[in-house]
DNA sequence: GTGAAAGCGCTAACAT
DNA sequence: ATGTTAGCGCTTTCAC
């Protein structure tokens, strides 16, 4: 590797001090400095090819224009969709992002974190798991700029960017109710995340008014679920005296599996079981009868979370905290005729 | 933000100097240092929460302990899954990824190596695209270590890890011709990537021997199609004297967008048409018929990347060069009846 | 208008 | 066994 001009190699060959040269080339000082000089020095580092290093400037300015993304899980492509949005507006900022998932375990969660701090991140941009709460005290405590996306700590004041999960399931289960189902099971991770929370919340008043009592008809199945308990789900769902008409699953994955399942007992929908799924995904277009889902205008997450960072990272000190709105998206799986299409 | 401990706060309230601090928490001159002295140091720098300034560190050493990814489409799924895996074995070795999309643009591809320079990663990996031969000259001629994966070029010399896509499209093509079908169409993309241009070389070269003009049954498409465009491929194959009986794919994208095609026209798959698509993707495996699938094996191309760039970093200067062999995964979209399994 | 010099936090060659 | 010192490449204050 040859030696990378610096700004004292330019300095040299220009005759002049370093100074100067960062002053040129950083465009400041701009009416003190003889326009001949200028002209001179810009034109040496366009022949040497000179770019900053970054390092040095970082360790003289404390900053480093780099942002941290801890997603929790990156195989799911609710986070690698929004990793690439938000790469995208980061990168419109001037800010590099260097990123890491977390697979949902806070152990790795925290190693993350001390790893981007070492590497002196301007700010986080974070999609939380279970049981990390000590470590956004830890932020907040240390004043470290930070963004939850989609999972936030209602306890905790703090920037995030969320869906009102509580709206989504209970439009969801609604839309479900409209269409002449009263006994709908739901299909949800075991998990204390607020917003799974308040997705549960939904589902359940929404069913309230028709069911006295809708817990029966919630299974909740740890994180990492297999095959087989999802066959399980199904079976206490569809296997009991009064079978679910129709089954709302509350995450991707869960719609992901649950389908697979459905097609592979031949099962028919919606004429046997009518489905809505939560998350957005191209897959479950792809079905016989594609599924009805509730959408998260995931751009538009993006977008407000690096906003938001930016904001904080310049300095401002109160909290903005984002709720949106969630898209239903009608297909066949959930109604057995009449329009389709987007509310 | 309070004041971050530093080596010099540690070594003032342990009335030492940073030499010693350092050294003792660099596990450096271990016989020479005071047992004592040394686990007083240690307490100190716990009781101060200490963790170094990569920034600073890096700025001494010249070594960032940081990989730049570029990937050629973000929101392609084999870019994401290997962004997984890249980042996964990265850590093991001790780097941190930061990484961009060049959305196939060389432009853009430009840009991120420019970034990845200044921020002085140790070292690229590199999903590549259409025109940027003369930027991986330039790394070459800078000596700055990098490997290519899935799309190399044959006519420089650097180290790389592909699939052997000959080999991938012979072994679908001959699938197709084993099962009955000699007249067989394939969509591919209108592009001088070698990789691509080696599917096409092992298509063209299993059918010669049952047609005198494979090139007839080849439609490219530019990258960016649309579902017009995929429409208008089908009706180059289907609608003639002697339609195809079978079709090939040779990405996922064209896989799953001419499946959604094919579903949406009811074409009866395998009996109307049987399909074969390249790599693996859930997707596929989702239709009334699942799909069959040419799979590259991702883990061992993340692991092999990694593996290279690490040797290359540490200063070894051959050029490793690897060549994997695909699987075909046969589904029901190829054959009409027997044994459905993994090849 | 321009330059000298200090210093960001760390490492390592060279004292002692 | 430990400390002194120089310096990585840059920014910025202060002096001329």
């Amino acid at each position: 590797m040859d030696k990378k001009p610096s700004l004292r190699s330019i300095a040299q060959q220009a005759g002049v001090s370093t100074t100067l040269v960062s002053y040129v080339l950083n465009g400041k000082m701009q009416n003190r400095i003889k326009p001949e000089v200028a002209r001179r020095v810009r034109e040496i580092a366009e022949r040497q090819n000179y770019s900053p290093n970054q390092i040095a400037r970082s360790l003289k300015t404390n900053k480093t224009f780099t942002i941290g993304l801890i997603v929790a899980d990156i195989s799911n492509p609710f986070s690698s969709e929004m990793a690439r949005i938000i790469e995208d507006r980061a990168d419109l900022a001037g800010y590099t992002v260097i990123y890491g998932s977390c697979d949902e375990r806070p152990e790795k969660f925290q190693k993350l974190i001390d790893v981007f701090l070492d590497r002196r991140v301007d700010g986080l941009i974070i999609i939380a798991c279970d049981g990390v709460l000590p470590q956004i005290q830890y932020l907040l405590s240390r004043d470290i700029p930070f963004v939850l996306v989609d999972r936030y700590f209602p306890e905790v004041a703090s920037n995030y960017v969320a869906l009102d999960n509580f709206q989504a399931s209970y439009m969801g289960a609604n839309h479900l109710l409209d269409h002449g189902h009263n006994r709908i099971g739901m299909i949800t991770l075991d998990t204390e995340l607020f917003h799974m929370r308040e997705r549960t919340r939904g589902f359940v008043t929404a069913l309230s008014e028709f069911d006295p009592n809708p817990e029966q008809s919630i299974v909740r199945l740890k994180d990492g679920f297999c095959p087989q308990d999802i066959e399980q789900a199904f079976d206490v769902l569809l296997k009991r005296e009064l079978p679910v008409s129709a089954v709302y699953l509350t995450t991707n994955k869960l719609g992901m599996q649950a389908l697979k399942y459905i097609h592979s007992r031949k099962i028919k929908v919606p004429q046997e079981l009518a489905v809505v799924s939560f998350d957005e995904t191209e897959f479950l277009d792809l079905f016989a009868t594609p599924v009805t889902q509730i959408k998260q205008p995931l751009q538009e997450m993006g977008e407000h979370a690096v906003r938001i960072l930016v904001e904080s990272m310049g300095g401002s000190s109160s909290f903005t905290q984002v709720n949106l709105q969630p898209l239903l998206a009608v297909r066949g799986s959930s109604i057995m005729t009449g329009t389709i299409g987007v509310i």
